[in-house]
DNA sequence: CTGAAAGCGCTTACAG
DNA sequence: CTGAAAGCGCTTACAG
């Protein structure tokens, strides 16, 4: 591989004369860029990253860790990231936790030694406090994707509550007085928002909180697809939410499984949901959630941060898309604990 | 930040001592390394990856420039690549050309600059022949994966050939006789294989290749929809197999449209397809690439081109999954023509 | 068992 | 308009 003193030993300058050609830091006489560039081209010269970024202690890069890159609504922020961060200018390194404490504090570490600019992580469930504090140490800046929780720290995320909350109010408004909300892992930020978003429309409304369904369930130990089976096979609800594409799926396999029809039987609504929803029988009422827009809203959270270290910590949080289908459309299910 | 030779300092001995104590590269008295570890965690040093790889000039991470991150079965070869990669204890650096022979380009010199000890790539379908150039240029080990096409370079990706022959000669071992292949853009290698396959059956099998639909279609000159609204509009298939994700998608549609009832009135099957395909009302007949283990196989061997620049190119072709269901069962479907 | 010093390939004051 | 030289933070022959 050719180096910067080839390029200045064939063009005759010096390779401050090269540096200055290539990164256009000063005026350099035409005729003697030209001898630069041409020599730059004889010699199939390609800067050094590494070296350059040693020496201005940027990398201009930025770190990725993700909890789950397999799961359709990371894989979207991973790419919505991605794409945020190649507009920038910004080489993404991608690390993914895989729901591991211990793999995403070793992601972290490896990062920072890589001396990446800034970090974008979402957090695992039981995500050690040793990260943050690491993080902080570091004196690079982070930014909080989807998993939030921490209130000085600049963070971005679906609007959990409100998309919830949207919803809800919406199958009370056609009438619904016992539903089943399928929460999952309440751990995880975004599950607990949407859970307490949840509760609160059902105190709103005045309806009993005795008359919910609310199945959750730490991930790995799954009780969840027993638990949905045990609060459909009692007194029905006439609505069930399920809270993420995960949910939904064993949701929908138990509803099958009993023999509930939807929305016949029982109206159905998804969060962040299948990715061709409307091939589905009857199509599903889903939130989707921007997962794309929050991964390229936390590049841009993460660029302002690192051009200025001292302004307050901000907290984006982005619009969810209700899409009303036929899973919730009103039918014989309300009909029958009128 | 601390550097080693704060370390060195603190420990009262040298720069070197600090380095061989770290990398375990030569025998250290027990009591000087206590002390050079005590010196680390107090002063919270951090090896620098950057410096390090300058003066090995290794970096430890590996390029992964992906063609379309967002699809389903690219997110899950990333997912695998990943977690090879971690294995192996490189760092992944994830650049994504978005089906842009430009962008494409760019991503590859962008991470030839970042001195990665290696790269996986799935060309877009117009690739530009100069990025192939380049990499052989820069001798940096390279892999293809998914999109093959060169047999000069180590490659990896599923066994489309195999696994559409078998399907298709299930189809024909059913009585099927006339059949309807959605195959997209044939530019890709992937979908060129899977149509190659389709054909050599059909001619194995003594069809007439008349009585065959095959639509082909160039990947946003969107023809495709519309091609296969007519072909089932003519003289009815009695099976119909879409070649991916996306264009199983734009069949379903088609067959919703046109009221065409599956498996009753004709046979489907889809390549890739569906996160949940076990939701779908039928159950569809999917063959399953094994994406996540292509991803996998293409960091082995890229691991084993760095260790032996000077073995023979190899092409890896992991096995598809078939996974018969409901929406291949022998149905009236047949009958209709017979 | 340990250290002084060269060098990886750049950028950037400093000087002219 | 241009160049000599220091230095980013490491690793690694070389020497003792």
């Amino acid at each position: 591989m050719a180096r910067m003193s080839d390029v200045a030993r064939l063009a005759g300058v010096s390779v401050t004369t090269v540096s200055h050609v290539l990164n256009g830091t000063r005026r350099v006489e035409q005729e003697t860029k030209d001898r630069v560039l041409r020599a730059v081209e004889e010699s199939g010269y390609r800067q050094d990253a590494l070296a350059r970024a040693l020496r201005r202690s940027r990398t201009d890069s930025i770190g990725l860790v993700v909890s789950d890159a397999g799961e359709p609504a990371f894989a979207e922020m991973v790419h919505g990231v991605q794409e945020a961060a190649a507009a920038e200018g910004l080489t993404l390194l991608l690390a993914n936790s895989d729901e591991s404490p211990e793999r995403e504090e070793n992601a972290v570490r490896a990062l920072l030694e890589r001396r990446v600019d800034g970090m974008v992580l979402a957090r695992v469930a039981g995500s050690r406090d040793e990260v943050l504090a690491e993080l902080r140490g570091s004196d690079v800046p982070f930014v909080l994707m989807d998993r939030l929780g921490v209130d000085d720290a600049d963070q971005v995320g679906a609007d959990n509550d409100a998309a919830m909350r949207g919803l809800v109010r919406g199958l009370v408004g056609q009438g619904h007085r016992r539903m089943l909300l399928v929460a999952g892992d309440t751990r995880v930020p975004t599950l607990r928002e949407r859970r307490d978003g949840f509760l609160a429309v059902v105190d709103e409304a005045g309806l009993d909180r005795a008359d919910q369904f609310v199945v959750e369930g730490e991930r790995g130990a799954d009780t969840v697809p027993a638990d949905i089976a045990a609060a459909l096979a009692t007194s029905l609800p006439t609505a069930v939410i399920a809270c993420s594409t995960v949910l939904a799926a064993q949701t929908l396999e138990a509803l099958q499984d009993a023999r509930i029809a939807v929305p016949d039987d029982i109206a159905l609504a998804v969060f962040d949901g299948f990715a061709y929803p409307d091939l589905f029988q009857p199509r599903l009422t889903t939130v989707r959630q921007p997962a794309f827009e929050v991964g390229a809203a936390a590049v841009r959270l993460l660029r302002e941060r690192i051009a200025d270290k001292d302004r307050e910590p901000q907290t984006v949080r982005i619009p969810s898309v209700v899409q009303q289908r036929d899973s919730t459309a009103v039918g014989p299910a309300l009909g029958r604990h009128a």
